[in-house]
DNA sequence: GAGTATGATTGACGATTCGTCAACTTGACG
DNA sequence: CGTCAAGTTGACGAATCGTCAATCATACTC
């Protein structure tokens, strides 16, 4: 309420206008442009605090073109959830690169998901809220097939990796069991253990290791999926630690600075 | 729309009162009351469709009264939230009940949370949406710890569980590890599982075969703890049909019912 | 049994927020 | 320059939230 005049206008309401310069405006970029300022609302208020007012104020567009962008305010919050997985999906990508054994390689990809949930924690309650079904229902259905199909890509990123292992033999698939199904149960790990540890944030929590949760269940997973090398047979904390200085230094940093945590306070 | 036409009522308002008889009315019963109204109302038009006011106009009380039991439709969801978790604990209680090794108690636990999640698919949506910040933060703090509260005695409840298969030397705790770290892989776990079974109803896991797709996660995760006898020992697909058809045989007669999947449809 | 204090209950109401749409603006094109 | 399609605008109606001054039921006093 004290912060950010820019609220309070009603009668000076802003006359600039961007028509579409050169033939045509830039939709996607605008769309870009007007999910930062959401972000920052988000930021700023609280998700309850989010409206399209809010919005709209702080943009240059007036309400009609940015229900032109999104059908609701819970279209909208899908929008940043396809956000988050696109940069979650970055973050992925990144993972492919690092040199190692099959297990390794799979772990850097846990890595990922793992260090994207705690650096952008806002977009990630993007994705938990995302699923909710009061958000689901008024989403619109041309974005929820574009998430659907965000998120089959990010599964087959990640399928591809567990193919690898078992064409180089490091895994075995019992039989009568699909790739599907342990595909399913890596995604199950790793959305639980993030979810749990976002949303749980303070209360029932406290006295666990949340540095090293994520690759606990993980490495618990692939142990009992039979991935060889077992954690048994290696130093897989070595590997974790070395997986963050190699590929995501400095992620890791502004995660530690106390920079970092003084945004992500109150 | 076409339904319920008590909905319309706006000058026939309703004058029955029902002020505290013998002295003093029952608090908890009629919250009981509004919440089963709530779910109703879910039921018949979504989370994006309830709203104070159809609760105020199913029930005998006014929108103030209303107003005294939850101090805003967040704080109802987070109410309906406590209730699902005492569901939960309910079945939990009895999977407690099952003979067997300490691991197939085990799994009479998770059959237990993931057969509360199929069986209420409603109150289960509840669980999720209530660790949705934008339902965080409009939650009264009373409710808050109450339901903090109600989460730690399930996780004491699990625990126990743990401890006797640790005390009977089917479980080892490897050195530096926690029992809240094991703790807390169990509940990533189930949750992460129901909870994407439950989100992802549709779309992106069509080809799974999700009857199995619990009992295949825990084997996972129980084998990479070494929870003995591990699933290559023992025939655990038995076990988990037994548990259902021992403990839970009218639930999942229920859920097999016609009638119920029309409950659920639409 | 009349009077009164207490606390629960009520529903009309102000305040927000949502999402729409008729009117308007812009640039392209003939 | 007139016209047209496409894009933009913000005032507005509708829906919903949450409050609170007035009202009512009960218990208690004298």
């Amino acid at each position: 309420m004290v912060f950010c005049k820019r609220e309070q206008r009603r009668d000076d309401a802003c006359p600039i206008r961007r028509f579409k310069k050169n033939g045509r405006v830039n939709v996607a970029e605008r769309e870009a442009h007007l999910l930062d300022i959401a972000e920052q609302v988000v930021e700023q208020y609280g998700f309850a605090g989010l409206t399209m007012d809010k919005i709209v104020n702080r943009c240059a567009y007036s309400k009609g073109t940015v229900y032109n962008h999104f059908s609701s305010k819970e279209d909208l919050i899908t929008a940043l959830c396809i956000r988050a997985m696109r940069t979650e999906m970055g973050y992925l990508n990144r993972a492919l690169a690092f040199e190692g054994s099959s297990r390794e390689r799979a772990l850097a990809g846990h890595f990922a998901y793992q260090l994207y949930a705690r650096l952008h924690p806002t977009l990630f309650m993007c994705v938990l809220s995302a699923k909710t079904p009061a958000v689901v229902e008024k989403t619109s259905p041309a974005r929820m097939v574009q998430m659907q199909q965000l998120e089959q890509d990010i599964l087959s990123l990640s399928t591809s990796l567990m193919q690898a292992a078992i064409a180089a033999g490091d895994l075995t698939v019992p039989a009568g069991v699909s790739p599907q199904q342990l595909m399913f149960a890596h995604w199950a790990t790793a959305f639980g253990t993030s979810a749990l540890l976002s949303a749980e944030a303070s209360s029932n929590l406290k006295e666990l290791d949340r540095e090293q949760a994520s690759l606990f269940n993980i490495n618990l997973l692939l142990d009992g999926m039979g991935w060889r090398p077992l954690s048994g047979e290696h130093d897989y904390r070595e590997v974790w630690h070395r997986i963050g200085q190699t590929l995501f230094k400095q992620e890791l940093e502004r995660l530690n600075s106390p920079q970092h945590a003084q945004e992500n306070a109150r």
